[in-house]
DNA sequence: CTTCGATCCTGGTAGC
DNA sequence: TGCTACCAGGATCGAA
């Protein structure tokens, strides 16, 4: 399940096999993958086609390609260089989605859903592909001005613990005002983006704290803790390429990542905790699960 | 306004 | 063996 140490990696991957490609063409052979571009398979085509991407950027979970300028026969006479670009292309992976780089002539995956092919001599095309089709590609226009073309429709995601720009102040605060537990918050992309069940499962059980815990009862040490805490996990998975447990999850090469053998929590029902020994648990939790140490995590007085 | 549950999807697997 | 039921879960939407 793609995080944000998953879609870090597969933004590397983007960043240094297609960065500055020109699209020659694009096949949409699922519409469901391309759902949030409104206007539809054949628009998204035509908008990409003889457009060359730019910087693969990233803000929590999702990843972009600003579109770079027209060429300057093309531009409006007056138009200064150096402008912040106004459209990109848009991924998010979902659950299973990927974005792979391939030969022209590798066969097609099982569930290929886009297929972008570049006019340059490099034998590669940019494959998604995406088994429960939770994830898509969409174009947008971005926040006027930004300078790394963010996409409008993400405007409202929250900056992730590993953007530096991430206020940490107003992280705090926002825990404080909210009457919910932490878990919950942790998993509020509108309040710190990039963590999903697994690395907030595992951040909670290095803070030592209970999913359940309400949030207006964390203290400003007990929030930058745990946030450091999010940070060293998040690090801790990148420098082993993510997380993967089947092939669903691999980098635009098709390669796993190792760090489900760093699990501490996620996944790890009645095996011992790697602190006390105490078996670890699972619980249902807002339709998926949460593992926790019974014994580290207590669960709050009042729940 | 905030909070919260239902919903989308498909392949793998547990259980009978 | 073959069938059913359930599970994984990010983001969105609408209800309370």
């Amino acid at each position: 399940m793609p995080e944000l140490p998953e879609v870090e990696v597969v933004r590397r991957g983007l960043e240094r096999w297609v960065r500055g490609r020109t699209v020659a063409d694009v096949a949409v052979l699922h519409p469901r993958a391309i759902r949030r571009h409104l206007a539809g398979p054949e628009d998204f085509a035509a908008q990409l086609r003889g457009r060359r991407l730019g910087a693969a950027r990233r803000r929590g979970k999702y990843l972009w390609l600003p579109l770079e300028a027209e060429t300057p026969a093309e531009t409006p006479a007056g138009t200064p260089l150096g402008t912040a670009p106004d459209r990109a292309v848009l991924a998010h992976l979902g659950m299973s989605g990927q974005l792979l780089v391939q030969p022209h002539d590798a066969l097609d995956e099982k569930h290929l859903r886009i297929r972008v092919r570049f006019a340059d001599a490099t034998g590669t095309e940019l494959r998604f592909v995406d088994q429960r089709t939770f994830g898509g590609l969409s174009l947008h226009d971005t926040v006027p001005g930004d300078p790394d073309g963010l996409p409008d429709v993400i405007a409202h995601i929250a900056r992730d613990p590993l953007d530096p720009a991430f206020d940490e102040d107003a992280f705090h605060a926002a825990l404080r005002r909210r009457r919910t537990t932490v878990k919950r918050a942790l998993l509020d992309q509108s309040l710190i983006s990039g963590v999903g069940n697994i690395y907030a499962d595992e951040a909670l059980w290095r803070a030592r704290l209970h999913y359940d815990r309400p949030t207006a009862t964390l203290t400003r040490p007990r929030s930058a803790e745990l946030l450091t805490h999010i940070r060293d996990v998040m690090h801790a998975a990148l420098a082993v390429g993510g997380t993967s447990f089947d092939s669903l999850y691999v980098n635009v090469n098709g390669e796993s990542g190792y760090f489900d053998r760093s699990l501490d929590a996620y996944g790890r029902e009645d095996e011992p905790c790697r602190r006390c020994g105490t078996a670890m648990r699972r619980r249902p939790w807002m339709n998926r699960s949460s593992y926790f140490c019974p014994r580290c995590q207590r669960p709050p007085r009042v729940s």
